[in-house]
DNA sequence: TTGGCATACCTCAAACCAATAGGTATCGTC
DNA sequence: GACGATACCTATTGGTTTGAGGTATGCCAA
C-alpha cells in the first residue's frame, strides 16, 4: 500500500464549486449527485460520498442549499436545492475560480507552448 | 478578527505548479520568487514566505529543484534552479491542472454565461 | 556607534479540505 | 434468510496554505 493521497491535485473548494452548480441546474440527492459530478466532467472530477455529504450538510448549515425529503421511486430520499444565497455563494465562488485560472495561465502563459528563448 | 482562512480558494497544488514554471524560466531565490509569482499573476496569485521556502525545500528533497548560494548584491542568496526530475514533474502537474479546469468548465459550461462564440 | 527599515531566510501551530474506510438501512432477487 | 446495489452518514487521516514569529545582514540617518 502506497501513501494515501488526501490532497491529490488542484481539486480545492471545486466539490463547493460544481456541487451548486449542479443543483442549481436541478435539484438532486446526495448519491445522484456523486454520479452527476462524474458524468457531468467527463470522469476527470470525481468526488466520493464522504466528500459529498458533508459538504451538503456544510453549505445547507450555512443556508446555501435546502434539503426535502422526498418520494422517489417508492424511496425517501434528501433533495437538494440552491437557495438564493447559494447562488451568490456560486457566482463568488465562480469568479474567483476564474481569478486563479487567469492567474495560472498569466504564469504558465509563455511556456506552455513557447520554446525557450534567449534572456 | 474573524476566522482565520488557510484554504481560502482554489490554490492547492498552485504554489508547486507556478514555482516550477518560474524556476524553469529563470532561476531565482525565494524572496525573488515571492515577488515573481504576484507579479507574473498580476497580483491574483500571492503565496506567502510561510508557503514558498517550505516549498522550496520539499522540492528540493524530492530532487525537482537544486539550491546553489550564489553571490547576488554583496549577499549569499541561496538560488534554486529546476532539474530534469522537475521538469517532468510540472509536465505532470500542468496536464493535471488543466484536466482539473477543463472538467470544471464542462460542469459549468453553460451556466458562467461567456457565449464564446469562436469555439 | 546606535537605531530603524527593508531585504532575505527559516520554522511552527492552526485551520481547512478531500480521501479513505467504516457503519447503517432499504429494496429486489435468489 | 442471504446477498448485493442503492442511499445516507460519520470519524479519522493526510496534506497544504496561512499567519505569525524569529534570526541575520546591508543601508541610511542621527
Amino acid at each position: 500500500m502506497s501513501k494515501k493521497r488526501t490532497n491529490p491535485d488542484f481539486v480545492n473548494g471545486v466539490p463547493e464549486l460544481v456541487v451548486l452548480d449542479l443543483l442549481a441546474k436541478r435539484p438532486m440527492y446526495g448519491y445522484e449527485l456523486v454520479q452527476a459530478i462524474r458524468e457531468a466532467s467527463g470522469g476527470t472530477l470525481e468526488f466520493g460520498e464522504g466528500c459529498v455529504y458533508p459538504l451538503l450538510h456544510k453549505l445547507e448549515e450555512r443556508g446555501q442549499l435546502a434539503s426535502r425529503r422526498m418520494e422517489i421511486g417508492g424511496r425517501s430520499r434528501v433533495v437538494y436545492r440552491v437557495t438564493v444565497g447559494g447562488r451568490k455563494r456560486f457566482a463568488e465562488a465562480a469568479a474567483r475560480w476564474r481569478e486563479v485560472v487567469e492567474g495560472v495561465q498569466q504564469v504558465l502563459g509563455g511556456s506552455t507552448s513557447v520554446p525557450s528563448r534567449a534572456g
